[in-house]
DNA sequence: TTGGATATGTCGTTTATCCAACACATTTGC
DNA sequence: GCAAATGTGTTGGATAAACGACATATCCAA
């Protein structure tokens, strides 16, 4: 609730580090992609890039986070406890992440890419079930928002790898009883 | 030619504020505008603003002489001597300058905006008379300026008085020969 | 008229950003 | 293969911007 609000010049900074990164990564491969560039697109210094960032894989890390977290956050506000609704947009929000990603080529970063969307998933289920469940054992919470995370990030792999001609809400609409069915079984 | 580049902090922050005013100055009138509205617009602090601009009416002046001009040097680069082109395209600068003024309702500073335009104007053919004559008589190229300068911004009061129905270019070249001719006579 | 609310301009301190320089790693061209 | 060029990550000192506070001025309603 009370975030102690940051600076002014931190967010500008962050913002154009970021907004510029975005804008390279719509021309260039990330691997084409130098500090300099980005610092220069910016109009920032190079050591303040440092001051926010450890490196460039530290920004694309926070990029990703944001832009996906950005799509999750509308699937959470939509509907705030998790029922077949928040799965189908949750899911949908991740296949839609993934799409604007393969546009902006950044191969050889898959597994870089896809720890990003488990964390931020399991973050996202975390917060989702410690809203409906006001239980106090966290780590059972916790170890469920995990499983959670990983079935529907495998959902979404499995989806692009076999089955893009079907919809994404089709696609995990069918398997959702049966999770759901057991989620409710287990809690209750 | 070799201008000592400024900091980019103080670019950005000037441009900053003056695009929110600019953006303020949209909605309400300039004397609606207070320093407050213009930081919070920016988001920048109020004291930022006072190392600046010495106050909002040097704010106003700054403003309107960089869009006055951003026409003039364009009219300036495409024409750089004097002749009836060149003419004609800053005539044109000032009315559509004034144009885009009346839009924006800054009633009550006429006097104000009369001077930036002729301060502006006297700049510009400065430039290009010493550009044209490479004499050192620089306080005859001054006056000379300063002739020109008020003579072609008198020619708008008197347009936008009485003959807003003909175009601009039209009611100046219709003028044109005989100040030509003048110069023409003096400097030969 | 008075008093509260809002705007102005300034100050001292703290913090973010700039800049030039550095040592080191990686890439590129010959 | 080597040298030059380019990129990385870090440092220390200089400067801008942020912030909170102040005295003063202006405005407006009770």
């Amino acid at each position: 609730m009370s975030e102690t609000k940051t600076d002014p010049r931190v967010l500008r900074t962050r913002k154009l580090i970021m907004d510029s990164f975005i804008e390279l990564s719509e021309k260039k491969e990330f691997k084409d992609i130098t500090v300099k560039d980005i610092t220069t697109e910016a109009v920032i210094n190079r050591a303040t890039f440092y001051y926010h960032f450890q490196d460039i894989y530290d920004l694309l890390e926070k990029v990703l986070s944001e832009v996906l977290l950005i799509n999750l956050d509308y699937s959470v506000y939509e509907n705030s406890e998790i029922n077949e609704e928040a799965f189908v947009s949750i899911f949908k929000a991740i296949t839609n992440f993934q799409k604007s990603l393969s546009n902006r080529c950044h191969r050889g970063y898959e597994d870089t890419i896809a720890r990003i969307i488990k964390e931020q998933l399991e973050l996202i289920f975390y917060k989702m079930l410690v809203k409906q469940h006001s239980t106090d054992d966290e780590k059972a919470l916790r170890v469920a928002a995990v499983i959670l995370s990983w079935g529907i990030y495998g959902a979404s792999v499995e989806w692009r790898r076999n089955s893009k001609t079907i919809a994404p809400e089709d696609f995990i609409k069918s398997a959702i009883p049966y999770i759901t069915n057991g989620i409710n079984f287990t809690s209750k």
